[in-house]
DNA sequence: AGATATAATAAACGCGTGTTTATTATACTA
DNA sequence: TAGTATAATAAACACGCGTTTATTATATCT
């Protein structure tokens, strides 16, 4: 069933019932009723190929999650709820406005060329990037794809760069991670501690980065001793942070709390300090990043930071909207706070 | 960038450019060599719009997921393991066999035409549906579609119904519950369980249908009692099931062991046994279906029902494409076993 | 070398729709 | 009522590609 069918049908031609499907003015209702009648009837919908080809939007988005190659071996993305929460968010306010969601997953070097393809082939209207790596800005070809992008969490240097050699509209959306970590860190201090250590995640990824920079600054504001052994290079992987913090704890040399890079990685710690016979938090305090679902759930329940997924998630698929409908960006930048959610993990 | 550009560019004619790009045997290997180096100097990708609309595949698969307005009332469908397990092995699968994956979720009623649209208005080469619901049998109008689909958990009825009323290729993908349940029955009563109860999920998915009747057949069976406030109706909901085990519970008349429908109404169940100063498994075994992540970190763990999720939903893709690719169904019946994971939960 | 078979390529059409331009029907004015 | 302005609709073209058919260049045979 084509528009052409529908035509002859409501015996009118082809242009009338575009006009009528696409609300022009120039159709008076008489007959605009008519065609809608034959369209409801025959349940006619227009072919989303050839509407595009004609110059039309697509309606359709596409969600890409980057995952680095540490975290994650066995391709279970989905598994880890600070992606699953974006993904909840984007595609309950993307359908809810109509929009179709392309999911791209992106785990190896090669996967990057996906994005590329995404838009150049599959001409989606516009994309969201989450997990962003270094990498990732320079390897998607920014410069060929002119479309409207979100991305999440970029630092200023490569947001200004991205803004200054891609035609696409594009918008940076970060959490003020460190703020957050700078009060708590001076609320640690104030209730005595004074050894804090950090589990860290990757240095390619602005989260991580930041998040062990406002640490390090941190510690040199509080007059705090930069001690390496407590610094702990966690790569965001569970794996690694009970490795390495097991290894510690059998020498007996403790911090009094730990920061850990996400959530993952500080229960990881809590599994490996509880196996050494040290107490949390009674011996060390754990904080965490992302305030992931199992976090609620473990004993002793872990002390995060929460972000406002739905929020942010829905804000994305906004902004998306407004630059594909509106063609212009009004403004490129949005920050967002996280909230310390306090639990048994710390005292 | 198109096809006529690359044409001009390397010196010969479009339909010369198409035949290289689609593998058409009569072009000699200078010119491919020649026009491929051209079409990778530019990074030319074909549209896939226009692609599609001259009656090539678009190498696009639909998911939809469908859930329960009981289950779920904050769409937070990703939070469900059961779900995200699916999604991890679908996309990871399609992604590696070059398809683009359209994520859709049907909550509410309305929802449904949504997986029509897709069939129709995106011209999507396949679907995978999860989460299957009478009521989507019905919904979904399959007559209108013609197109390769996926369904997981239907039952033999619905099955037959559908192949027969419907131009689609069609495959459906059960797991063996009844069996599992069966025989974990019979274990529990020869571990002298006399009163085994069951959490239920909603009677219009077949898995809670089936999952309940194996109970059922079972309690007959071994020649034990049917008690009916042992029977809960827990409609897939872990708040509803712990408000009903918490008022039996306050009622001090509990059975021994608990099977359930699903993994997070056991450990609602779990949750409130212990909130009343029930021993789990002491006092009362309890039983999960689904295997989800939180099960295993829980105190006390879930003994549960692993799906081989992976492995089902990768072949749920090679069925697709199969479809796609030969346009004949060779097996439209898949069944999987599902394995008991014994945890702390079960003496 | 001329005729014919065949390999290589180009031109033309169709996919279903949006949109621009051309045509026809209606209303209005003088 | 003839003429014009305008509202309503139809015809034509474009979108970028696959494919079928027509054309040209090359090779083979007698």
């Amino acid at each position: 069933m084509k528009s052409e069918d529908i035509a002859k049908i409501a015996g009118v031609s082809r242009s009338t019932v575009s006009r009528v499907i696409n609300n022009y003015s120039n159709v008076p209702e008489k007959t605009r009723e008519k065609v809608m009648r034959v369209i409801k009837e025959y349940n006619y919908m227009p072919n989303s190929y050839a509407r595009t080809l004609a110059g039309k939007k697509n309606n359709t988005i596409g969600l890409f999650f980057i995952i680095s190659g540490d975290t994650n071996t066995d391709c279970k993305i989905f598994q880890n709820d600070y992606y699953t929460n974006y993904l909840d968010a984007i595609v309950d306010q993307a359908n809810g406005m109509g929009y179709y969601v392309l999911v791209h997953t992106v785990t190896k070097n090669d996967d990057y060329d996906k994005v590329n393809q995404a838009f150049i082939e599959k001409r989606i209207d516009g994309g969201i990037i989450i997990g962003t790596q270094d990498e990732a800005v320079e390897t998607i070809d920014l410069s060929r794809i002119n479309s409207s992008l979100v991305i999440f969490d970029l630092d200023a240097e490569k947001r200004k760069y991205l803004q200054e050699h891609s035609k696409s509209r594009l918008c940076v959306i970060n959490t003020l991670d460190e703020k957050a970590i700078k009060t708590t860190m001076q609320n640690l201090y104030d209730q005595g501690h004074r050894q804090i250590g950090m589990i860290k995640g990757t240095d390619y990824t602005y989260s991580g980065r930041m998040r062990y920079q406002a640490y390090l600054e941190m510690i040199q504001l509080l007059g705090l001793e930069y001690e390496e052994k407590y610094v702990i290079e966690g790569m965001f992987s569970p794996k690694i942070a009970y490795q390495k913090v097991n290894q510690l704890a059998l020498g007996r040399t403790l911090p009094s709390a730990f920061l850990a890079g996400n959530d993952y990685m500080a229960i990881a710690a809590i599994n490996a300090l509880v196996d050494n016979g040290v107490r949390v938090p009674d011996d060390v305090s754990i904080i965490g990043f992302d305030n992931v679902g199992l976090g609620r759930q473990i004993t002793p329940s872990l002390t995060t930071f929460n972000q406002p997924y739905y929020e942010i998630g829905s804000k994305a698929v906004e902004i998306l909207d407004l630059y594909i409908r509106e063609g212009e960006a009004k403004q490129s930048l949005f920050e967002y706070d996280v909230q310390l959610i306090k639990r048994q993990s710390t005292q």
